[in-house]
DNA sequence: AATGAATGAGAATTCATTCAT
DNA sequence: GATGAATGAATTCTCATTCAT
């Protein structure tokens, strides 16, 4: 119907044109969320917040769900750059640096944007494609795994398997609770603790 | 006052029907909790699943956040006294019995009803008195802290605070997260390793 | 059924004792009305006000509507004695004091119970049988108008059916708008203003 | 902000549809309020009544305390009006045109929609921002007071304030009353009774 | 594409009234 | 007669979503 526009440049324009409005909406929607929490954040509060009009929004996102669900993805997102970024650079790492670094970008990776974590954690129902969370920890299982099998002969498990889910579970799990509920913990002695009973849990006896 | 009814029986009768009617409620809600999740949750759908009147339901719960608040204090009482009983025989025991128990234990608390827990636990909104999750583990705390501080000359870290809360935390977490996302891995293999982790990371070195 | 009581007094006594129930939830039904507002004052509230359980309320009152309009009918009867009784002592007075008087009991019968008789006339829905104020006003102004009659010759106005009309509502109306409006206004002064007005359209010229 | 259309009359159109549905939705509150009384005038029955979905109106009145205050602001407006015609017309009329002008113009503007007015006063709460109505009769009273003051020397009462707030309220009351109760009594015969007795209230004896 | 007025199903909650005990 | 648990229709209000302009 509408007439593609002629010049590239106005295209453009307008692709980030749509780029700022889905940006917007959905800052908004992190924004809206943190503040009023996932029951009190309507849409129409979202679209305001977001300076755009119900219909805009629904132009982007074709309900509530897929709105959150981006959302989720965009933050997922975030964090496993943090976390893939780290895990590479400790490819080759010593056993004690990697495990303490591990840990350290763990929180880092929390530490993202925690109150937004925490409500879409705590209280965003778990249906439809908001499962990315799961992703990134098999994602992380994985890379985890494979570091400790390169350095099998200095480790005392011998499933690695479960070796490896306990590890980063405790990683995740406690970083996740001291970051959510003990902010003022976090700091170079939790680090410390966390990794010293993961060494002393991994490393052959001597 | 109004006379009391005379017959202990008549008086039993009615306490006993208002408390039949309080139990179908709290099952319900439970029940739908799980089954819809917390935003589908409606209490008329609560009221209809206990089979009792929206009527009836709002004279024992002045509101949904109310009646939510109920179902929570019933369960968390439930997994107290899981808890409770446990470490009160656990006092005495040796540190490697000790910590194998309290490993089990925990898992035994987050299995009284995981699907409920998970739904509690994730959906329901952090607001008003709905706040007993953090006193439970507040108290759990306290009984491992003194645990650990009879038994400090066996024990190698030096600050028994932050060891007592990485301790508890592992151990919560970590069931938390086997119970609510695979539950496969729960079972003696998995008890073991928590179990070896915790206590190479207290144990003083030989 | 039940067999009737055999002793005359223990008759009398369960009468006396229905009729001080029926007072305390009349009376309780004036307490909450003037506390609550006509809106907000539902049956279980005034029963628990009276003391009395909901099902004793609608053993002597049938619906809600019944029982307001009871109070309605005490608290006119009220205010229609301190009338009559007025309006008898006055019947041979001199035109003068009759008028002072008059405004004087007006005030008097308004003054009552003026918070109850605030709500009762402002907010209370004038359905079903709780007509009782026109009656009174009608009475009252047939007791006027035949004191009129009787001094017709004293008089200015040709018409008595619209002169006392007219000198009824006005005491009528300022009275009440006083009552409820302005308490501070009342006294000697208004009292005086207003019979001085009366008196003026009253009295033939001189 | 969201960039105005540009055409005017795209814009008059949605500014007039906005404030037809408005429109709509006071001229049904008052039609339902007279016709069911404040009790039965529920929300949804005017939306029903103004041809407008319930969300619609609560797009506009965020509660039914809001929606009955704007009815009452327009209804006072209207009266407000009439009054405020009429005494700036009267303002340097004689006082015997003027006192039977302003009777007049009272029943004229109790006259503008009696049956509303009648549920306005009797059976709407007084609560929230309802106040208009004592506004507009302390209005009144100023302007009345202004007059009178300008005219001392005809008169006869020493206390120009109590004789206003008499004066005022004999013929806000005694109107009123006459169109509410008694509408059959309206006509040049009450104005002229009124107005007599104001006149011989107000003017120095000579 | 954008706008925002309109929609209406559905949610929480209240309250007059009934009735088994 | 008294009690108070139970009832459920009705009410206020929210919010995801649609669609004419």
């Amino acid at each position: 119907m509408a007439p593609r526009p002629k010049t590239l440049p106005r295209k453009a324009a307008t692709q980030e044109r749509s780029k700022a409005t889905v940006d917007a909406i959905l800052g908004a929607t992190a924004k809206v969320l943190v503040k009023e929490g996932y029951d009190r954040a309507s849409t129409n509060r979202i679209a305001e917040a977001a300076g755009v009009s119900i219909g805009s929004l629904y132009q982007y996102f074709p309900s509530k769900e897929a709105l959150v669900a981006a959302l989720i993805e965009r933050h997922m997102d975030e964090m496993g750059a943090v976390v893939r970024d780290s895990m590479a650079r400790l490819a080759d790492a010593e056993l004690e640096v990697a495990t303490r670094e591990l840990v350290r970008m763990m929180i880092d990776a929390h530490a993202l944007d925690p109150k937004l974590h925490k409500v879409l954690v705590e209280q965003v129902p778990r249906v439809g494609r908001l499962e990315r969370i799961q992703d990134l920890e098999a994602h992380a299982i994985a890379l985890a795994r494979a570091y400790l099998e390169a350095r099998r002969h200095e480790l005392r498990p011998k499933d690695l398997n479960l070796a490896t889910f306990v590890v980063v579970h405790v990683v995740e799990s406690v970083t996740h609770a001291a970051v959510l509920r003990s902010p003022e913990l976090l700091g170079d002695a939790l680090i410390g603790e966390l990794a010293d009973m993961i060494l002393r849990y991994l490393r052959r006896d001597v």
